[in-house]
DNA sequence: ACATAATCAATCAAAATCGTTCATAAACAA
DNA sequence: TTGTTTATGAACGATTTTGATTGATTATGT
């Protein structure tokens, strides 16, 4: 039996009955145990399937809801506590630019019923988003798997179309004399254009971002207002000095 | 047995049986595995088929993807066979641009290794095209859920920046007077603004939207080769006179 | 909580398959 | 004839797939 057999007959049997047990598919593929266990990890890479224990079970969701329900988001409840504080800045009728990332991400329920218009540049927002009814425009542009984001002239070109009433963005590195950095310089040059077309620019973060610097610079700490979970005081006062900062609280 | 016997023979069998397994043809054939195996690189570089370990598949969406394919798609064969001749007059580093929707979505999978650059206004083509390795650029716009497709002034603003060298689109209606018709008036300004971009436009249909009418016209006959998987002999002849047709076959 | 059984991930060696090279033989052209 | 092209089969080492083994991990029954 081929390879690609063996697969197309493990998804089939998986798609009929739900799930599948590994000694079964022994069996009926006289391969050996390590041949199907490989196979399943394979199949699974490929978001075919999920593996449990003794076999495989159909796969969560599409490839969009997936990184919705990823669990591998760190700091989440930091994060959701930053996005709560963060989606009561904005105000019914307001036009809304959302960064693509993990933590304006949650910031989407917090938006329903404000009656708002958003622009985006990350596809995972654009399904919550419409989930919520909320009316979305997305920029568009060269699609980056890795971030789920779109960069590039395109998205440039797009974005200048648009006047923002508030902007939020998210961040990876915090520190008080290097500003606001991102791993990504495509995406750092999104967000700082973003950011000028706005009337008001917030930046998310949680503490761990504190005194982090990643490779490309977004700006200065002067040119946005920081929103943040937590911040220890004495940073907070030097903070305070140079910009304003907004300390989420439960 | 002659090369090209041989060569029939390994397409019918493949037809039949989805796969075919070198061991097999050489017991068959009784020809040396050498031969067999040029025979089979030399059918998977004419796109006849697809080389896997040991043996060979159906070209394009493989057994695996055929099991997790939406089966609510109607008349999937024709569009398939339809897709498939299509991709076929894409060639390497073409700048492409597919249309949204579901005959297009079928193009995907013949067109990898053609190193192209390819621009949709389609969500459920980026995922798909994503996968295959095809760099690909989103137009962005108003996102429609019903149709999963970009919509609107951003996406014609997006489009204007392009140039194709060829361009797939999708309809709904067909008929010699009314020409290219579509349910949604803003999908058919970007199927024509598209087209007009384009060095080459090509539309996709099958054979139940022949005398077919949707709602709003996209563009007359004569501006658009057609593809599509059969047609009355008569009807054919009528539409030849208009246009080029191409008849896909197996 | 404990013991037992089932499953797991990792490793290794054997087997199957792969791409390549080379030599032979038939088909073809000059 | 002679030389050239084309198809073929055999042989080689390289690569991929496979099955068995091991000790660790997880589920299950008492």
């Amino acid at each position: 039996m081929l390879t690609n057999e063996r697969h197309a007959y493990i998804l089939k049997k998986l798609e009929k009955k739900q799930t599948v047990k590994i000694q079964e598919l022994v069996d009926e593929t006289s391969a050996s145990e390590s041949t199907i266990r490989r196979d399943l990890t394979e199949l699974e890479n490929q978001q075919k399937l999920e593996r449990v224990f003794g076999g495989a079970i159909l796969p969560g969701r599409n490839l969009i809801e997936q990184s919705v329900t990823d669990k591998s988001t760190q700091n989440l409840n930091e994060k959701i506590q930053v996005a709560r504080a963060a989606a009561e800045l904005v105000k019914t009728g307001d036009s809304v630019f959302l960064d693509a990332g993990t933590t304006t991400f949650q910031m989407v329920p917090f938006l329903k019923n404000k009656d708002l218009v958003v622009v985006t540049n990350g596809l995972t927002l654009l399904d919550t988003l419409n989930e919520y009814g909320i009316t979305t425009y997305l920029t568009g542009g060269l699609f980056k798997p890795k971030t789920s984001a779109f960069v590039g002239s395109q998205t440039i070109q797009a974005l200048k179309n648009y006047r923002f009433d508030i902007c939020f963005l998210g961040v990876n590195g915090l520190h008080e004399e290097y500003g606001y950095t991102t791993p990504d310089p495509e995406e750092a040059a999104i967000k700082l254009l973003a950011s000028s077309l706005s009337r008001k620019t917030f930046v998310l973060a949680d503490h761990s971002k504190i005194n982090q610097v990643s490779f490309a610079k977004i700006m200065d700490l002067e040119n946005a207002i920081l929103i943040i979970d937590s911040m220890p005081t004495e940073k907070l006062d030097a903070y305070r000095k140079k910009t304003s900062v907004k300390v989420a609280h439960e």
